[in-house]
DNA sequence: ACACTTCTCCCATGATCGGGGGAGGACGCA
DNA sequence: TGCGTCCTCCCCCGATCATGGGAGAAGTGT
């Protein structure tokens, strides 16, 4: 793997100044190609109907529609296996939880503030085929913060004052079940799975499934 | 926040030319204060009893223990706010996704691998109590893996379906106001707010609130 | 034996929820 | 001008929820 073809690599950013900086990056780069550079969904959809590229640099903010549509296209491509599909990389100002999931969850590979520095962004196209996923460190937390409230209670946090009964109860309910469900699911009388919730409710000091749901989630309980 | 004191790391890394490197390194940083630097988990626990750092350099394996015990300690004090919390970054030669995932679960909030640059050690240090999490690109990757595999299969497409105003509702049902009390909230009637909430099931296809909670955290939406 | 907790179940009541309709006004778009 | 969407609000109804009370059985610990 020491001198493979060079990697080709299509840029998909609005803002005129910052895409000609990173297509400068990339030609000047040898172990680089740059197959493209555009500044809308539109054109990029254009440009990937001709050619998939190895990595694609997509910006979040684009003016005809999301960035985070084309991440799906790329990745899902319906058919090719994996080893062609295209490593994406976010490149964007929007550091939130809410657009960091989105663009994980579309496939994206990586995910890099504007503010990184540019010789990182050279480092994160040539590294991100090789199973790396570069990712700034401020869009990491919002990952780590889901993950370890993904975990299960044991490697979180110790349980609360909750019997076992009243989690297996408040672990039905997280789920959606109601009452009456939950109940059919233990075989226990619908008056029995009240009863839980109402020593729930009066433990964990709240007054609502939604709000136990809540607490039990910031607490690690589930 | 720009003349702040001096954050104090402490060093907890076996390999005797690494720890004196790394400590040279806070040493010479103005922002930092080298609180101590030792060589196994029973140094590390004398030197913790004495007072917690602000930012903790741990590396995994440690002569006498596992280093995930010694971040558990650190970050579930049982006592003490969430701000006097030292923040952990993982210093290890192990990027397996086994090491990684105990290491998160255990607290840590950054993970690098040994051989991360020294500057880029300094900037993770200074930034890890700000909110960031600096991951090696390799280790981000594992946890890309997790959470990508940890979403609903159908949380990848639709959810921008949810109007201004219905995702008003859902965010205040998500708080846990009931129908009445999130109405008084947007100065509108309940049967607004309950007309809201049935399109919301609707285009959520789900059934009850916990169940439109769980789909629109799923999403990032909240 | 006694106190304590947990789990089980019951009663009752009022509020809220879930689902089914319908309806008017405001806005943008063709 | 029509068409569609959004926001607003109303009716109904049965199911569920939240909260108050009480009570028996089983186990733990004193």
């Amino acid at each position: 793997m020491h001198s493979s073809p060079p990697l080709k690599v299509t840029l998909v950013e609005d803002d005129e100044p910052i895409r000609q900086e990173f297509a400068r990056m990339v030609r000047e780069d040898a172990g680089l190609a740059l197959l493209a550079a555009v500044g809308s969904c539109a054109e990029a959809r254009r440009s990937f109907a001709l050619g998939k590229p190895d990595v694609a640099l997509i910006d979040l903010g684009l003016p005809d529609g999301d960035g985070t549509d084309l991440i799906r296209e790329l990745t899902y491509p319906g058919v090719g296996s994996a080893a062609n599909t295209p490593s994406v990389i976010v490149v964007t100002v929007f550091g939130d939880e809410a657009h960091v999931v989105r663009a994980i969850a579309a496939g994206a590979h990586g995910y890099l503030l504007k503010d990184t520095p540019l010789a990182e962004f050279s480092r994160a196209i040539r590294t991100v085929r090789d199973g790396s996923s570069p990712l700034s460190p401020q869009v990491a937390r919002h990952l780590l913060k889901r993950f370890t409230a993904s975990l299960p209670p044991a490697a979180t946090t110790p349980l609360e004052a909750l019997t076992e009964r009243e989690r297996d109860v408040l672990r039905l309910v997280s789920q959606g079940y109601s009452g009456p469900e939950a109940a059919r699911q233990m075989n226990i009388a619908p008056s029995t799975v009240a009863a839980h919730i109402k020593s729930i409710y009066a433990k964990l000091a709240v007054h609502s499934r939604v709000e136990a749901v809540n607490r039990a989630r910031a607490h690690g309980l589930l």
